[in-house]
RNA sequence: GGAUGGGUGCCCGAGUUGGCCAAAGGGAGCGGACUGUAAAUCCGCCGCGUCACUGCUUCGAAGGUUCGAAUCCUUCCCCAUCCA
């Protein structure tokens, strides 16, 4: 395997690949290489349904996918609808818990409406993604035969030696039956796709590899003499924070793709607030930005990165949720944070009550600015909220619409919440 | 099935001669200051409430002993290790 590219690669993906930082390492960079320059290629990715949404972590596939659609391959989605039922023991140190077919499947469905924002599933071209569940040719599978089809050709002594495997060994921690069969079936599902949907390619990331070279193995293993029986697999880089953290994780917890679950304007905050040393790696792998362009961003450094982080911020939130929700969450952001008083984009709330506390409104639901009276009472205190831009530190405050300042009261709750307030009128 | 060791707040982890335990410490998080809507740093908070309190609910679950239990007893559930 190579491990680091070497030179030049001649395919525009691949080019592509290593230009905006999604390559790690490929089980033969160059045969890759020449298959993605010679036509089209049909690579796959693997999704476990256990979720109802895909977060930022989930993101560099997503773009690495999408850069392989714009160059003319074809995704293929898994979703692992069969195997999420084995649970994949990579990189967790617990097992799993099981989910119902109900829950797989409706989780199943929720990826793809995610996935159709960044790639093309319908458009009529060759190169359109495809779905499919693996559910489809794995709950099928019958034990014996399986044993003697596939079973025959992995050695457990190999299979105790992948990583993922022996860091649970390692470690001691229990790894059912269940979970070490994880790996068959995913160099199973490699075969299925390259025996009847042509296809060669898999990626993943990294904490994948083991999985994937079982499958390029099987495949060798499984083609008749003479026939090509080649396929590959790459890794995509698993991404930290400057700071060492595993991206994606913000005081709220998950940075959801769902605008349900995370507003786009809380999305395009995310992007905003990220690490300065991060900023222009984020530019090549989240948007689709000209390297030269984000080299321009990102040259002065300090206090002007701010503005290659709006941008950031700006793209990654058009690609996901569209130009509109882009430019509104640009402007609101703008509008909070740029010093101005303007509060035109400020969502807005309108009470019933004609009087209450402050410590009630700003607890109420769809306020949100603290999760507790108490812990709103403890922030007020510490001079969190703001009325029309004065601190108030009385939680009992009684508001009125005497409290409005023309025809709305400014309600700032910490950094980030902010609210225009109506009372109703008398 | 047997033996042993465990199950504590978002996570890790003290605490088990019964009261001083809403429960040490660390991490994460939240608020404030400083800043560039950053990092680092500093200060405060960090179960809930009708909140200056002798209030309520928490230490796997259910019972029990006691004026009083995370701490003692019983049963049960779960986890790990070893044996079969």
């Amino acid at each position: 395997m190579t491990v680091v590219p070497a030179l030049q690669p001649r395919s525009t993906a691949l080019a592509t690949f290593l230009e905006r930082g999604y390559f790690e390492q490929a089980s033969d960079f160059a045969a890759i290489d020449a298959e993605m320059h010679a036509g089209m290629v049909s690579f796959y990715v693997g999704y476990d349904p256990t979720g109802s949404s895909l977060h930022v972590g989930h993101l560099v596939q997503v773009m690495a996918m999408r850069a392989l659609q714009r160059c003319g391959h074809r995704p293929i989605v898994i979703v692992g609808g069969g195997t999420a039922m084995v649970g994949d023991p990579s990189g967790k140190s617990e097992a799993r818990k099981l989910l119902s077919t109900a829950e797989i499947e409706a989780n199943a469905a929720a990826l793809k409406r995610q996935l159709a924002q960044f790639l093309h599933f319908d458009s009529g071209a060759s190169n359109d993604a495809v779905m499919l569940n693996n559910a489809d040719w794995l709950l099928q599978l019958r034990y014996i035969d399986f044993l003697r089809e596939i079973g025959r050709h992995f050695t457990v002594n190999r299979m105790v030696a992948v990583k993922t495997y022996r860091d649970r060994l390692d470690a001691e921690i229990p790894l059912s039956f269940l979970e070490f069969n994880y790996q068959l079936l995913q160099a199973y599902d490699f075969l299925h796709l390259f025996r009847h949907h042509a296809c060669t390619l898999q990626f993943g990331g990294s904490d994948q590899w083991g999985n994937m070279v079982a499958g390029i193995e099987l495949i060798r293993r499984m083609t008749p003499e003479g026939e090509p029986g080649v396929a590959h697999c790459l890794t995509l880089p698993l991404l930290t924070t400057a700071d060492g953290r595993k991206m994606g994780k913000t005081e709220r917890g998950a940075v959801w793709l769902d605008a349900e679950r995370l507003p786009p304007f809380d999305y395009y905050q995310f992007w905003v607030g990220c690490d300065d040393r991060d900023v222009a790696k984020y530019l090549r792998i989240f948007t689709e930005l000209p390297v030269a362009e984000i080299a321009a961003l990102t040259q002065a450094g300090g206090a002007a990165l701010n503005a290659a982080k709006a941008r950031l911020a700006y793209e990654a939130t058009r690609l996901l949720h569209g130009q509109d929700a882009a430019d509104t969450a640009h402007t609101a952001a703008r509008q909070a944070f740029g010093g101005g008083n303007d509060w035109s984009a400020v969502p807005e709330h309108r009470l019933e009550q004609t009087t209450l506390r402050l410590v009630d409104l700003v607890t109420l639901p769809g306020v949100d600015g603290f999760k507790s009276r108490r812990e709103a009472k403890q922030c007020i205190e510490q001079g969190a909220v703001k009325l029309n831009g004065e601190a108030c530190l009385d939680p009992n405050r009684l508001l009125s619409a005497a409290d409005q300042s023309g025809e709305y009261l400014r309600l700032q709750a910490g950094k980030k919440t902010r609210v225009r307030v109506y009372f109703p009128p008398p």
